[in-house]
DNA sequence: TGTACATCAGTGAACGCGCGTTCACTGATGTAC
DNA sequence: TGTACATCAGTGAACGCGCGTTCACTGATGTAC
């Protein structure tokens, strides 16, 4: 093996990392394959040793984003998920926050691959989600996860769509709503 | 006045509503002008007779898109909006449904012009929601209205992320979450 | 230790294609007489 | 009523450009001896 084995490796990744950011930043059609092999410090045309095409890029960009990046979803509870997911740091930072919220109406109109890998990544955020809910009911813990995301990742939309001043008079509003819908819900669950 | 008077409007109209479909059915990039003057009737070139430039179209068909379609604005009781909203059939039918869910993450990074208009939409549905709750606090009446359509809007993204099965899931569980959101809300309002 | 070699990650020019936009034109229409 | 005319909505070919992809190559590396 003429090259250390990690090298290519490192460098794929180093590539993947460049597209994550540059497709959240910009969305996937604004952005191509020679502007990333840039940013990730290579020519234009060494792109085919690493992808099989510019689809593939997303696919797995759209993955390995989920997976690595993103401390976020590793929060110890929901409330403090829900915040920082609906902060003005994230709000101002599309190239490292949430994939959902950058790009989900373009990726659910992508390949199959990419709308596959996509519905995984959704998937797995219910879940966690999910796990940090305490209501007993399994049912009612998904349905309430589904509403939570649902609400985290459609104010984000909302607040990039309005801009900074009334983007982030609408976060504050939302974080307010959802520590109502979460204090209420036990009572609710106890009442039902 | 050798033609009609009304007829270039009517034209125009025309390429708006072709416009605003096949941009909510696959995004305003993977539709070319010369696709919406086909669907619309036209030939390519007499495009610019009427638009100034592709992003003058996309705030247009933006604008009129909002105003003109979707009745479903226009009911009498949040949950009924909400239930239209978050209803199978807006779930399939992406051409003639909500433009935020469609398009919302590039209309965000789009031209001035384009920001503006797709603020404005948002400003008026959410001014729309507020009109339909009954909260004494115009300032809760806010907040819950920013939270509802949050929730609406990022409903359907995720959906249809998810694709048919689970994506029907998973509005059935929101349509559920926000029922008791909004349920639950007047006595915390009476509370506070 | 030093040298010749095989490997293959990365280079950079080239390709075909579809896009947004322009422009000289055509021909259907309402008006003037 | 009928005809000549001016208008301008719509046509269709052409343009320059940037894209994704291909490919012959270069040169840095680990291995064999």
């Amino acid at each position: 093996m003429p090259w250390p084995k990690a090298h290519k490796k490192e460098t794929r990744e180093r590539v993947l990392d460049a597209a994550a950011a540059a497709f959240r930043e910009r969305g996937v059609e604004d952005v191509s394959v020679g502007e990333i092999m840039d940013r990730a410090g290579l020519t234009h045309g060494g792109f085919y040793a690493h992808f099989k095409s510019k689809d593939e890029l997303v696919a797995e960009a759209l993955g390995a984003g989920g997976e690595t990046r993103e401390r976020l979803w590793d929060s110890k509870s929901l409330l403090a998920l829900v915040n920082m997911y609906l902060s003005n740091v994230h709000f101002a930072d599309r190239a490292h926050g949430c994939a959902i919220a950058a790009l989900g109406p373009e990726l659910s109109r992508g390949s199959v691959r990419v709308r596959r890998t996509f519905g995984g990544v959704i998937q797995k955020r219910l879940e966690t989600i999910c796990s940090l809910i305490t209501t007993r009911s399994r049912e009612k813990r998904e349905r309430q996860a589904a509403g939570v995301l649902a609400c985290m990742v459609g104010a984000m939309i909302l607040a990039r769509g309005l801009g900074t001043e009334r983007g982030e008079e609408l976060l504050a509003d939302c974080r307010a709503f959802l520590r109502d819908a979460l204090d209420a819900s036990p009572e609710r669950a106890a009442a039902d």
